[in-house]
DNA sequence: ATTATTATTGACCGATCGTTCCAAAACTTA
DNA sequence: TAAGTTTTGGAACGATCGGTCAATAATAAT
């Protein structure tokens, strides 16, 4: 009953979670967004409405898509810790090759719209709060198969791994060398496994 | 010989500072900055140069400022691992008061400006490394007083905590919790203990 | 074929961006 | 008091900001 959208909507939000995520939500113009987006200014507002609600839809889908990605990790493996070890040990990978794409998304939008924007906020909250069940549910795995001590208090546990994951992703942002990063997260893991070689030598 | 500054340039440096801090850099207008620091525009690109520029020796001021504050806390105690808590702690208390000034501009700096501007990448770098230093000669002190198994490696442990102050400075942007944001550095600290009762109950 | 509805296009909007410039003012030295 | 030097105030710059709008195009339903 109306002329089709021309273009497909997922894949221009796509290319607009690139541009938040490499420059920021500040430092991304309209201007930039439109062209990654390959569509017109009209057309822009038209299917989004402003630059806000294309920043919270963007990242909606990083979360989708990302976030959720990483999530699938602490289900790779039979080990529950080692699957957890990935986790960490991929977020250096990403830090160390990923380009100007370095970092992530949820840590810029707490740091950069998380005073500012409500609806920001919330997002990252729901984004963080998905990162730590993710967590949680696999620390109730190491415990259900006997690779975890029953003594540790998991939610706290969770919070303090998806804490450690945010500071790694700063440090990452300036820091690129390979044994810094392993070595946070090998004593951050350390505590998992609580054998003596917590901070190592 | 000349017609002298009208203004403290200390005192105005501190607060760009504030702007910085709360907007975040590119947030920030040179406008921001004109109504905050109290000075004209004309002299304000006479006295600093450039936006840029003055970020730059913001971010400078703000090491000699806070960051150095925070540092003496790290010998504020007889006992070098009371004293970590308690800079733990007070970073906690900061996060919980200090409003739109909450989180770190060494933080918002690594992300809003450690991929675009080498000079801003290298000053956090710096500032970091100087928190990694307090954390060492800290952690030392432990060794030294016997409060710390010896069997550490003192640097990574440093690294270690720097990153994991980094991450609650993001959590802490979006989450108020203060049983939340404790009970990351109870589990954070716990590995300094190492008595049993990491991840607690 | 006509009508209704929506998408596209790109010119255009006022506001604001960071920055420049210069006459006027204020001070020191001679 | 005159000469020399730097700061100040604020008008002005071109560029870009996010956002709007009306004409046009494309489709579906009648």
């Amino acid at each position: 009953m109306a002329r089709p959208k021309a273009f497909n909507e997922e894949a221009a939000i796509d290319k607009a979670v690139e541009v938040f995520w490499t420059k920021g939500y500040e430092a991304a113009s309209m201007q930039d967004l439109i062209n990654a987006m390959g569509i017109q200014r009209g057309s822009l507002y038209n299917a989004f409405g402003s630059k806000q609600q294309l920043f919270l839809k963007s990242l909606q889908r990083y979360g989708v898509v990302v976030v959720n990605k990483l999530l699938e990790i602490l289900e790779s493996k039979p080990s529950a810790i080692a699957s957890i070890e990935l986790f960490f040990a991929q977020l250096v990978e990403h830090l160390l090759t990923a380009g100007e794409l370095r970092s992530c998304l949820v840590t810029n939008s707490a740091i950069e719209r998380g005073l500012r924007d409500e609806e920001t906020k919330a997002q990252v909250l729901s984004l963080l709060s998905s990162l730590e069940k993710g967590f949680y549910n696999t620390l109730l795995r190491a415990k259900e198969n006997g690779e975890l001590s029953t003594e540790f208090d998991l939610h706290l546990l969770a919070h303090y791994l998806t804490s450690n994951m945010q500071g790694l992703l700063v440090i990452g942002k300036v820091n690129s060398e390979r044994s810094v990063l392993e070595g946070i997260n090998q004593v951050t893991l350390s505590i998992l496994t609580h054998n003596s070689n917590r901070g190592l030598t």
